[in-house]
DNA sequence: CCACCTCCGTGTATGTCGTACACAGTTCAG
DNA sequence: CTGAACTGTGTACGACATACACGGAGGTGG
């Protein structure tokens, strides 16, 4: 399940960058957010966010459900949280050799296996990252890759976006076609016999006809490589006119 | 909601290719799978997944929660259902004019325009089409259009996916944004509060605080055709250099 | 013509979920 | 040492998908 709309900024952002000062009285608590936050990504890493619920996560850390609200305002801003704390995993690129495409192939890359590491981020909202201390490190990471090299502000976000949107898409597709198939259990033969009942509509769609001879559909998973090496491809085509002196006409407007 | 795992491919299968034969005996049904389809799609129209419930589109249909169940096996089927139908408003891509280039673009445009209209389609799984009828149709124009340019048919799957898988990452970026800006109401101010418990933060990303400066974040959507020109541009580099004759290497393995 | 079989729509029940609320025990400031 | 502040807990509610059993409708075989 996904919620597609955040928690409460206001508590989200205090939970991300609030001190975490334990107030003076009372006794002291027996987990911390970031206890709870792991426990929560453990299970949405093994089984999904259709196994994530308040009961699963307080059974995982061997406390009742509701005490996980002393931690917490609600599951919202713990997926808030959950997010900003798998992004410390994100690329740092000040370190990374080469031009600004070495940097952007690394953060890509980078991406699209902390994705598959935990896929349920991209079943989250697909906000512009998540005001947490560590989604803006990685993103102030990715921009200054693309500052200096003749790109407008507003186009260094444009170019920025346009490659993260080809990132996210394809792990998506590439995310959710591996969870089907662990779904599914071996469903090769169930998935074949799906497939049977449509070929015999085949002889209607040409191309596809052609296509099943050839192969070309036998490659279950997309080819990630090429799709992000015709993205800089076209990228660099922007960049390479405009190190050489070109205005920005309404490229990125 | 979104259920990351489909229906079960028989039964979707045979709702989306089987003859609508009604059996001879028994009364005549008072919905049809259609009418249910139809009545859910509104529903996740106008208030996103979270709202389709069975009650719901069973109410809207005046009728009872389960009598929905005898045109459908489960909501993951009538999910399934629901994709297709709205699949049928994809583009029929053989009489737009020009060549490949010109043909893409109004496929992305499409689609981009179809996600906006129901956006409910991008929070369910991602796999390869559906294997309904207005989804395959929808494909295979999409891979005929890219034919007979010189591409093998592996890289025409390939550089379909690069754009598809570009056109679904900016649109899903686009519509959780401004169902995030309904949902929170007119948050304007909610959101900028969110964002000063931020800013103070700000001075240790100095990329970030030169945007801020220039405006670059103040463009609340990202620019649409700015990155399909440069994924085009990609992928037009790819096609000018096999049309040439240059045969691929392993470019698309 | 009629009995029956099939299929329709319905009502009830189960188990899951997020979370509101009241309570009892713990710790420290006054 | 009293009481305020905070802890973890138990109970309860409404919403959800859906399994199951039922009563009635309506063609079909005798």
């Amino acid at each position: 399940m996904t919620e597609y709309s955040s928690g409460d900024p206001h508590r989200t952002l205090e939970l991300l960058w609030g001190e975490p000062a334990r107030p003076s009285r009372g006794p002291r608590p027996a987990l911390t957010l970031a206890a709870v936050a792991r426990a929560a990504i453990e299970i949405a890493d093994a089984d999904g966010l259709g196994a994530l619920s308040m009961r699963a996560v307080a059974e995982r850390l061997g406390f009742t459900t509701m005490s996980i609200y002393r931690y917490v305002p609600g599951k919202a801003e713990l997926l808030d949280v959950m997010v900003d704390t798998v992004n410390a995993e994100s690329p740092v690129l000040e370190h990374v050799e080469g031009g600004w495409r070495a940097k952007m192939e690394v953060c890509a890359r980078e991406e699209w296996e902390l994705f598959h590491r935990h896929p349920w981020v991209l079943h989250l909202a697909w906000h512009r990252p998540v005001l947490g201390p560590n989604s803006v490190t990685s993103y102030e990471s990715a921009l200054t890759a693309l500052s200096g090299i003749g790109l407008s502000d507003m186009e260094i976000v444009a170019v920025f976006n346009t490659l993260y949107g080809y990132v996210r898409g394809a792990a998506r597709t590439s995310v959710d076609a591996k969870l089907a198939e662990r779904h599914t259990g071996l469903s090769e033969d169930e998935w074949w016999a799906g497939r049977e009942r449509f070929w015999q509509h085949l002889e209607r769609f040409p191309t596809m006809s052609r296509m099943r001879g050839s192969g070309a559909f036998d490659v279950v998973e997309m080819d990630f490589e090429f799709g992000l090496e015709r993205v800089l491809d076209g990228l660099e085509a922007l960049i390479s006119k405009r190190s050489l002196g070109a205005e920005p006409e309404n490229g990125a407007r």
